[in-house]
DNA sequence: CGATGGTTTGAGGCTATTCAAACCCAGTGG
DNA sequence: CCACTGGGTTTGAATAGCCTCAAACCATCG
C-alpha cells in the first residue's frame, strides 16, 4: 500500500531498481493521523515533507477577519511541498479532512534523493507542475464561473484525481468534504453551496452521502462545468494495475 | 541591463563566477517584443523558456464562452515556466501587456544549467515556490475578499513586485494594466472595477494615469487590503545596488 | 478627422450573502 | 434506552454586491 508514491511517479518517468528502492526507503515509517489534525501550520519552519498515504488533507489560509480559504485538496499519493523547506516559513497550513496515514520525510532525505536520482527528481518536477496547473485552473474556476458550474467543476476534478473514473464502475467515491469546505474552497457561502448542490441533484448529475459523492452523470456534469481535463495533464491515465 | 536575472536570483543564493558567467551566457541574445504579442499559446509544445527583461506580460486562459481569466502578471526578471518543457502541451497562453525585451532560452540550455550549477538550480526552485505562493494568495484574494480590498491587494502586490517601494520616492510606477485587465485578473467586470478604483481614488489611496499607478498612501492601501507581504517571501527586500 | 481603445456613468436585475432558525443524524452519557 | 450534544444540512426572507446592457465620453493615433 505504501508504494503509492512510486506508482504515481512511475506515470512520468521510467525508474530503475535503485530509484524504486530509494523511494521505498522514504516511505518506510508511516504515521496514523486523525481528522482535523494539522500536518503543519502557517508560520512554522518546514523541516519535513509530507506524503499522504491514506485520507484527504486540505491546504488553507486564514484571513485577519477569520475567513478561511482552502487553496488545495491533497489525496493519497500527493506530496506536500516537495521543496518548501527552501523557504523560511510556511505561508499556509495543512490539516487532515479525514483520518488517514502519512509519512514525514526529513528535508535532507528529500534533497538527497533529488540529487542522486535524476529520474525521480524529474518526476517530482512533473508533480509540482501539475499542482501549479491545478492552482491556475482553480483561479479560473473561482474567477470566471458561476456557482453551479463552479461546483460541478470541482466535483469533476476530484472525481478524476481520486482515480475513481476507471476504478469503481458505479461512480461512487470517497469524498470527505462538508458543504462548508466546498464553500471555503470555491469562494461561496455554505448556504449557497447547499442550494446549488441540490440543484445539481435535481438535475440528476450527482448525489451525495456522508463522505461520499455519487456520480450519476459524469458527462452531464462535465458539460455543466465546461470541464476540460487537459490541465491535469497525464493524471487521468490510470493504466490500472 | 540584462543581468537582471542574476541580480534577482542573487537574493536567494551565493553565486560564484562560473554561475554568474553561465547565467550571463543565457541572456546574451535579447529580442524586442510589442504590446499584445504572444510569447506562447495554449496548446503549443513548449521548447523554450522565456525571461522577461523589459515590459510586463500576462499569463491567461480562455474559457469556451469567451471569458478570459488572467492567472499571473510577469515583470522584468521573471522567468516563464522554468520547467514547463517537461509537460507536453501548454495549458495557458502568455502575451505581452507592453512593449519590451525578452530572452528565449532553449530547454536544453536550461536543463544544462540546472544540472551543472546547483546553486542556480536552488535559486530557480525558490522562484517557482514564490510563484506558487503568489498563485495561492490570488486564490485567497479572489475567493475571500470583496472588490474594494481585492483591487487594493493587487495594487499592493504589484507595487512591491515592481520593486517600486524603495526605488522611487514618490510612489509613481509603471503599471500597464487596463481596468479590463484588472477585472479579468480579479474576477470582476471592468464596469465594477472602474467604480471601485474611483472609490480608492476618492479615499485618497491611489491615483492613476495611462500605464502608471500613483501610490498616495501605501499604508492606507495595505490596511484596506489586509495586505501581508509574507507570501512574497524574500522578494520585498530589494537591498538596492 | 474618423477610428480605436479605454474610461466613465446610469438604471435595472440577478447572484450570492447575511442572519436566523429548524432539522437531521450519529455519538455520548446518564 | 432516551435525552442531550454537536456538526452538518436545509430552508426562508431580506439585502448587498456585482453584473448586464447601453451609451457617452475622452485621448491617442494614423
Amino acid at each position: 500500500m505504501s508504494d503509492i508514491l512510486t506508482r504515481k511517479l512511475r506515470r512520468w518517468a521510467k525508474f530503475d531498481d535503485q530509484d524504486r528502492a530509494a523511494l521505498d526507503r522514504l516511505t518506510m515509517v508511516t504515521r496514523p493521523v486523525v481528522r482535523g489534525q494539522h500536518l503543519i501550520r502557517e508560520g512554522d519552519d518546514p523541516t519535513h515533507v509530507f506524503l499522504i498515504l491514506e485520507g484527504w488533507a486540505q491546504r488553507y489560509k486564514i484571513l485577519p477577519d477569520g475567513k478561511r480559504q482552502i487553496v488545495a485538496f491533497l489525496m493519497p499519493g500527493d506530496l506536500c511541498d516537495t521543496h518548501v523547506f527552501i523557504l523560511e516559513k510556511m505561508d499556509h497550513s495543512i490539516s487532515m479532512m479525514s483520518e488517514g496515514q502519512v509519512v514525514s520525510i526529513p528535508a535532507n532525505d528529500m534533497l538527497a534523493i533529488i540529487e542522486n536520482h535524476p529520474r525521480v527528481a524529474q518526476a517530482l518536477w512533473w508533480c509540482t507542475l501539475v499542482d501549479e496547473g491545478i492552482l491556475r485552473e482553480w483561479l479560473v474556476n473561482i474567477g470566471a464561473r458561476e456557482a453551479y458550474s463552479r461546483i460541478a467543476h470541482l466535483f469533476c476534478e476530484l472525481y478524476i484525481r481520486a482515480g475513481a473514473v476507471a476504478r469503481e464502475g458505479n461512480g461512487d467515491f470517497f469524498m470527505p468534504l462538508t458543504q462548508t469546505d466546498v464553500g471555503e474552497a470555491l469562494g461561496l457561502t455554505s448556504v449557497h453551496v447547499n442550494r446549488t448542490i441540490r440543484a445539481l441533484k435535481r438535475s440528476g448529475l450527482v448525489d451525495a452521502a456522508k463522505n461520499r459523492l455519487l456520480m450519476l452523470d459524469f458527462e452531464g456534469l462535465k458539460d455543466a462545468a465546461r470541464f476540460d481535463s487537459a490541465y491535469l495533464h497525464a493524471r487521468l491515465v490510470p493504466l490500472g494495475g
